[in-house]
RNA sequence: GGAGAGAUGGCCGAGUGGACGAAGGCGCACGCCUGGAGAGCGUGUAGACGUUACCGCGUCUCCUGGGUUCAAAUCCCAGUCUCUCCGCCA
């Protein structure tokens, strides 16, 4: 969310930010709306102070036994105009706060301005796509003739978008997940959270998910609990309403969950293979931030994530995200894209965000930068690290041999129980 | 699922209708004291919003949301969470 005082005191800065996304409208609405809500507000809160004055007088009059009647009349005409104040006042605030949160983030200076992924910037890559001798099978074939994945299956107990692993595929899948939060905690430095993964929705409205992309989520359904899409929205929610110790930042969490995503809006997209799935497996990063860090733990953070590709031996490039392409909360992004043989593309393998104070202020994260000084909102980032179902197909695909076989990486032939080719 | 108890500031804890944004203690900060530290003494110590050149002033917040009242931490209703006992359960 904005800072509406931000917009306030600067409204051309936000509405030329907003722009470069394609959002600019409504900034007008939101002045004329906050205008008039301090207006009212300044009125009711005189008539506040007027009756708390006038109660304390009644008090005082009663206990000397002095009669009152007077002036409590008069009190009750006044509570009637103040709960008619206060109900205008209410409904102001909850048609700023409706533009407030449908509002994406400003993007941030560097951030290349284009309305789509034609304008993201290839900021460096790692390692060489390989050629190979013979033609490079699909990971979803591969999969199925080493018997890794059932896509049939999985479709039969859940649906389309749902995959069985099995066997090595299974022991592959979890290999993955030990080894990155064994390199994160161990190399990175960061605390390991097992979350639960299911979410109320305030969580859900602090990292931006709700109100907007409602469709996009699983709603379960006794209680009023989301399945989570990322373990950025239980982690970044941790200290949500708190007040951090300047001392103890910067926060880095990593954790390991499944991830659910309705994927409404992508019916036909990636449909074959583990690309696009409802749900998945994921490995996250989140950091809480001094502002003034977060840039710089903001690049560490992609090297962090970048180190995993390099261990597993993947080519890939950084993609720094242009101002249309960014998620709704970022104000600054570079996508991990790994390189894919059979569709002889790079795709998107992690996403890094410093989303500034966006969601700091929406889910109320702060932190003390002195003893005694005001709170101040943190900064929250985030990246896969990495999502593990691509990771396979990546893997599977780049490490394939010509007899159909899979080499495994030197780093996970320990997560393997010292398994060095599935074949 | 049944029965009961509870939720107050950074923490502990008092407070059952009016002088309570809240006693007291702990913690923390600053000052005095000390060769230094400790002890002791003193002062200060929530957040949001509005207003304001500044000092400041005002409103709201004692789990959340409603209600009663001139006036609510305190009374009423609904909900959330925590704890204890019983049942069930991985």
């Amino acid at each position: 969310m904005l800072d509406l005082k931000l917009i306030r005191t600067n409204p051309d800065q936000v509405r030329a930010g907003l722009a470069k996304r394609g959002a600019a409208g409504l900034i007008d609405e939101v002045l004329r709306l906050d205008q008039e809500r301090r207006e009212k507000l300044t009125n009711v809160e005189t008539l506040k102070n007027k009756r708390n004055v006038v109660s304390k007088e009644v008090g005082r009059l009663k206990a000397a036994k002095v009669e009152a009647t007077n002036l409590i009349n008069e009190m009750k005409a006044v509570n009637e105009e103040i709960r008619e104040l206060d109900g205008v006042v209410r409904e102001l605030d909850e048609q700023i706060d409706a533009i407030l949160f449908a509002l994406p983030n400003l993007p941030q200076a560097d951030v290349p301005v284009g309305t789509d992924d034609q304008t993201n910037l290839e900021i460096r890559h790692w390692g060489k796509p390989r050629s190979f001798p013979f033609e490079p099978k699909p990971h979803w074939e591969l999969g199925e003739e080493l018997d890794l994945f059932d896509f049939d299956r999985g479709a039969k107990i859940s649906g389309a978008r749902f995959t069985v692993l099995k066997g090595l595929g299974a022991r592959l899948e979890r290999a993955l997940v030990n080894f990155m939060l064994d390199l994160h905690v161990n190399e990175h430095g960061y605390t390991e959270i097992f979350p639960p993964f299911l979410v109320n929705e305030d969580c859900m409205v602090g990292t931006g998910q709700l109100p907007k992309f409602e469709e996009d989520m699983f709603k379960v359904a006794p209680g009023d609990y989301y399945l989570i899409p990322t373990a950025e929205v239980p982690v970044t929610n941790l200290h949500r309403e708190e007040i951090l110790e300047a001392e103890n930042l910067p926060k880095k969490y990593v954790a390991y969950t499944a991830c659910f995503r309705a994927e409404a809006g992508s019916a036909g997209r990636d449909t074959r293979g583990l690309i696009r799935q409802h749900q998945f497996n994921k490995v996250e990063l989140v950091k809480l931030t001094k502002p003034e860090d977060s840039y710089q733990e903001h690049e560490s953070l992609v090297q962090d994530a970048e180190k995993v590709l390099q261990l597993l031996n993947l080519p890939y490039r950084v993609v720094l995200l242009s101002s249309g392409d960014m998620g709704f909360s970022a104000s600054k992004c570079y996508d991990l894209e790994v390189w894919l043989p059979s569709f002889g593309v790079y795709r998107e393998i992690s996403s890094c965000s410093n989303f500034e104070d966006f969601q700091a202020r929406r889910g109320n994260l702060r932190f003390r930068p002195e003893p005694d000084a005001k709170p101040e909102f943190v900064h929250t980032l985030n990246g896969s690290g990495l999502a593990i179902g691509r990771t396979v197909a990546a893997l599977v695909e780049n490490h394939q041999q010509a007899d159909g076989s899979i080499t495994i990486p030197e780093v996970l032939v320990p997560y393997m129980g010292g398994i060095t080719v599935i074949k």
